[in-house]
DNA sequence: TTCATACTTCGATCGTAACCGAAGCATCGC
DNA sequence: GCGATGCTTCGGTTACGATCGAAGTATGAA
């Protein structure tokens, strides 16, 4: 047999519970040092250091040297939406972790997923930005349409600047929460930073969820209408 | 932390070489034997029975009793995709298994993915429907038009019988190999088996690769267009 | 220079799970 | 009934990897 990639390298890379959380808190976007994802993983340094050293030489991880600390990042997108899908089927699975908690239902409402909207808010953005005609769907892939182009520029994104990065402008990224996509790539990140800049939201320390302030989620339930 | 479903279980049950094996092999849509699965895992019959109670129990593998055979089936087309998308991930990354060999470009071609076709065939077949109007993609999901709905009633596909059924028409699902969406769903299976009923290809006993008859190869194609 | 912090490497321990041989059920064919 | 086949369960071995204490390296601060 043997046909294929070798999937069970990265299943046991995520298959230890340490390092699962620490990817899962890495999902959170934030840059963390080795420190820190020790205490997410619940270990100490020196066996959160070997956890690292794996998931970097797997591919999962990048790390970046600033000073004495050491941040770690997840390697690319791909790896936030593996992990996302991970996480979809496993609460489909039933394979949920005991404490459903107080800070659940924000986590379902607006989380961070790598550097983009996620949860309800996030899937929502992207089916009234595919209702009102900003964004195309065909087959598997996104496209922005000239319309969305304007649209977006009018709320202050630089469409022309994203394109010239190498990264996808949109990628649909499948949502856990809500089991449906929401909007990844270059421009599901501008449009959470905007989000961020305009005081409308703001990131929680500790966790993945975001917090959108009264007058924010005004703004962006009528930026973002669901007609049905 | 300890935010989100648990991703290890899981992990840890794909993280294992021989279960790895299996589920890949699985992936093929066929019903395997434990006999069989332990040929493909490259262990005892014993050592395999264990691994295929631990995927059972975890919700990945489904079981069927036949005589005084088992015969062992994915538990559902969430377990494909979920297998498909890592291997995708796993091959971005350059895990892949050491020898490409000569079977490597058939399935590249045309392979079977739980029970509907995927390769290059697969995602130039729903690229077709798209194209043609027949399917429309919204989001993430896929919907049959009316005029999608007439066309396979001309080719023999009953689709209001499928709709009767509690399994999606309409799925996509990401292939490792193209790296795009291809159909699953009911009708991603009903595609596939008119294909084979039709003579048009047939599946090989010991891989995931669907051969196409040059005769099918060229209804395949003319019944397919690709503009571009 | 000296001390403190952040992290890695080394060495040793320990637990778990993968593994197989042998025995135990179940089912089929005869 | 009997033996053969397919699979599971049991028992015991083995190996790997997760873990941490202790020591080593790098960077920054005083």
């Amino acid at each position: 047999m043997k046909e294929g990639p070798d999937i069970a390298q990265i299943g046991a890379l995520i298959g230890d519970p340490a390092r699962a959380n620490m990817l899962a808190a890495l999902t959170g976007g934030r840059a963390l040092t080795a420190t820190e994802l020790a205490g997410v993983g619940g270990i100490t340094v020196q066996t959160a250091s070997t956890h690292l050293a794996k998931l970097e030489a797997g591919g999962l991880l990048a790390q970046r040297k600033q000073g004495r600390h050491r941040y770690f990042t997840l390697a690319d997108e791909a790896v936030a939406r593996l992990i996302e899908s991970m996480m979809g089927f496993a609460a489909g699975r039933g394979h949920l972790r005991h404490q459903p908690g107080p800070k659940e239902p924000a986590l379902r409402k607006a989380r961070i997923c790598y550097d983009h909207l996620a949860g309800d808010y996030g899937v929502r953005m992207l089916d009234s930005l595919i209702a009102s005609g900003s964004i195309d769907a065909v087959g598997d892939g996104l496209s922005l349409t000239e319309k969305g182009e304007n649209d977006l520029e009018c709320i202050g994104i630089d469409v022309g600047d994203l394109r010239s990065s190498r990264r996808p402008l949109c990628r649909s990224c499948l949502d856990w929460s809500e089991r449906r996509a929401h909007l990844a790539g270059s421009l599901g990140k501008a449009l959470l930073s905007s989000f961020l800049d305009k005081g409308w939201a703001r990131r929680t320390p500790e966790s993945r969820s975001v917090l959108f302030t009264p007058e924010g989620d005004r703004q962006f339930l009528k930026l973002f209408p669901i007609d049905a």
